[in-house]
RNA sequence: GCCUCGGUAGCUCAGCCUGGUAGAGCGAAUGCCUUGUAAGCAUUAGGUCGCGGGAUCGAAGCCCGCCCGAGGCUCCA
């Protein structure tokens, strides 16, 4: 809605004729009206009773500085582009007048007709306002509408691939019992901060950037490295898997047909923004992107199943604003995303089973652990009856019962899904690596290839991140080392992660050249390390490292440089030992063993670092 | 969106109830100290107490309005 006041001295209108059929019927042709506010109102396409009453709080706003309680609403359609039915403008309108008339003197205009009118505007600052106040569009898909009245069945699916009703089930496993608490009941009940967000802001990994969007984070240098290094990881794990990496878009116009369906189907919400008079959404995940692309490919059977890889950077979801927790959920978000175009449903169960073991192998790798998380398998009743001995293999590479989710029917795109969930320190659950089986976006898509028999057909699609939401990796290796913080374990990230693995500290300052040789030696064999060359007390520096949680602090004075050793102190073993260089670059080597490398993202020596949190 | 809490120095926070010269610790700068495994000492700089209005001789504090942020609830990667 679009608002302009202008505080004035007279306005004398008359009616001249109907503009449009909906005119009003009116009595007094001409008016005129002194000492008035007259209020110029273009209702917009996408008004409501809502909007118009924080318009009408913004009207008596300014009406009580001005201190003029008459008041004219005028209906001025130029006022906007983009204007509502006069139906809807008229019902809005009469709605304030209704309102307005509580304490005001209110009139209204004639709805409908061209009109002759001569203003007198006063001269003061105040006398002229304009309120511009509209819906910001927000697309709800069906899919997130329909979830509410899907129905569900739940159970646990033993490791022999018995399905036993939840309600029968005894837990042996507390995580999972409060899996299956948090998903059924869908309620619990917490009031402290989850521990990761003191820790993400203490590591300075990440932080909130208030000049963003909710949920958009900032990543200080140790948030990049870390992320960096987990990306290179599972990327180069999809990438051994067999897949093929691409890049698409961040945002597709929304009329486009397949997108419009496809997100009717898919339970998220999107921002939009809107160019040129086209509405855009920005990707919640690199679906779109690579069905699109793969619809152009020229496919046979023979070169199925095909897959496409991207890592997402980023993906998008407008969760709503008070569901945003530190790492755990973004409205941005880094997610690896990998599809696996299939022949057939026979061909789809092969594949997915690789790449359960595919994930499972890379949550080990991240240091997150099968262990430590818990699965969810949701699949359709049919899809259970005709399947059953591919969901026994799939529970028999998990190891251990997971909790189960029937649908009657087919609600989603997908026939079946499983994730792996991981339980924090507040007993809260959130999903990492998942993969489903799609039967129809093959079709939506209009992705093809030629099979045995010369005949187009759809493929079945599988949609796999191996890994989940790289910035939710964080989170659960946070929130672990939280819990071992607790358990009395010092908490540390995984050595290839850390963004120092070792800190040379000398005695005194004499000491700094020889620790530049062995800092040399040592980053010459791909491993960070950096220098405490301020001028502060040993013990503030051995404090601050064990702070940062350095996994190797070394301590040089003379002694080691007659010895040629170096005295050595390991985090998780909390003790000191002599060491010969090589020794340890060695151990150190082994521990990493081949995940990725990156250098420092800091400068090596301390002196010369920005400093970011206290 | 709803509920709750918050916004005072670069950071963490005290002061607010009961109005009267704006505080501490950490960090920073400078100097002293030259260190043997989790905080050495001193000095200095640093504030529009989120914004606007009201009542008051006088507001960080009381009243009203607004803005911003965080956590929780529903959900997902």
């Amino acid at each position: 809605m679009k608002v302009l006041q202008l505080h004035s001295n007279f306005i004398e209108y008359e009616a001249v004729e109907k503009e449009i059929e909906y005119a009003e019927e009116i009595t007094n042709k001409k008016m005129r009206l002194e000492e008035v506010i007259v209020t110029l109102v273009a209702v917009e396409k996408n008004d409501n009773e809502k909007i118009a009453d924080n318009v009408i709080n913004e009207i008596k706003r300014s009406i009580d500085t001005i201190k003029c309680n008459r008041i004219l609403l005028y209906p001025y359609a130029h006022l906007s582009q983009d204007l509502a039915s006069p139906q809807q403008a008229l019902s809005i309108l009469k709605y304030m007048e209704n309102i307005l008339k509580n304490g005001l003197e209110v009139y209204r205009a004639p709805f409908g007709w061209t009109k002759a009118f001569s203003i007198s505007v006063k001269g003061h600052p105040l006398a002229e306002h304009s309120i511009n106040i509209s819906k910001t569009k927000e697309y709800v898909s069906k899919a997130l509408e329909e979830e509410e009245k899907l129905r569900s069945y739940w159970f646990i699916l033993e490791t022999d691939g018995r399905l036993v009703p939840l309600e029968e089930y005894k837990f042996k496993n507390k995580r999972l019992e409060i899996l299956a608490k948090y998903e059924v009941v869908k309620k619990r009940e917490v009031d402290q901060e989850p521990p990761h967000i003191k820790l993400m802001k203490k590591l300075a990994i990440a932080d909130y950037e208030p000049a963003s969007d909710v949920g958009n984070m900032r990543l200080y240098p140790n948030g990049r490295l870390i992320k960096s290094l987990i990306e290179q990881y599972v990327t180069r794990k999809v990438l051994e898997y067999g897949a093929i990496e691409v890049e698409t878009p961040i945002m597709y116009n929304t009329k486009h047909p397949s997108l419009e369906s496809y997100f009717n189907r898919f339970p998220a919400r999107q921002y939009t923004i809107s160019s040129e008079g086209r509405e855009l959404f920005l990707r919640f995940a690199a679906c779109f992107g690579q069905f699109l692309m793969a619809k152009d490919f020229t496919l046979s059977y023979k070169q199925l199943p095909l897959k496409l890889y991207e890592l997402t950077r980023y993906s998008f979801r407008k969760e709503k604003s008070g569901e945003l927790v530190g790492l755990r959920r973004l409205r941005a978000f880094t997610m690896p995303d990998c599809h696996a175009l299939c022949r057939d449903m026979e061909q789809a169960k092969e594949e997915a089973i690789k790449r359960l073991r595919l994930s499972i192998d890379t949550i080990n790798a991240l240091g997150v652990s099968l262990d430590s998380v818990e699965v969810a398998i949701r699949f359709t009743r049919g899809f259970y009856e005709e399947n059953k001995e591919f969901i026994n293999r799939l529970i028999n590479i998990i190891g251990k019962p997971a909790l189960v989710e029937v649908w009657d029917k087919q609600f989603f795109y997908f026939v079946l899904k499983w994730e792996f969930n991981f339980v924090d320190n507040l007993d809260k659950a959130s999903a990492l690596s998942t993969d489903q089986i799609d039967v129809e976006n093959g079709a939506r898509y209009n992705i093809t290839f030629v099979d045995e028999d010369g005949s187009k057909k759809n493929p079945i699609i599988l949609h796999n991140s191996p890994s989940g939401a790289v910035e939710r990796v964080i989170y659960a290796l946070l929130e672990k080392a939280a819990s071992d913080e607790k358990r009395g374990i010092a908490p540390m990230l995984p050595l290839w992660l850390s963004p120092t693995q070792v800190r040379i500290i000398p005695i005194s300052e004499n000491y700094i050249d020889k620790c530049m040789n062995i800092m040399n030696n040592i980053k010459s064999n791909n491993i960070r390390v950096d220098l405490d060359d301020r001028d502060e007390t040993l013990n503030k520096k051995i404090r601050d490292a064990e702070k940062e949680w350095i996994p190797y602090i070394i301590v040089i004075g003379e002694q080691e440089i007659n010895k040629g050793t170096l005295n050595v102190r390991k985090r998780r073993e909390k003790n000191r030992r002599e060491v010969k260089i090589e020794e340890l670059i060695r151990e150190i080597k082994d521990e990493i063993h081949n995940m990725p490398y990156m250098p420092l993202n800091m400068p090596e020596l301390l002196s010369k670092r920005p400093q970011i949190m206290v």
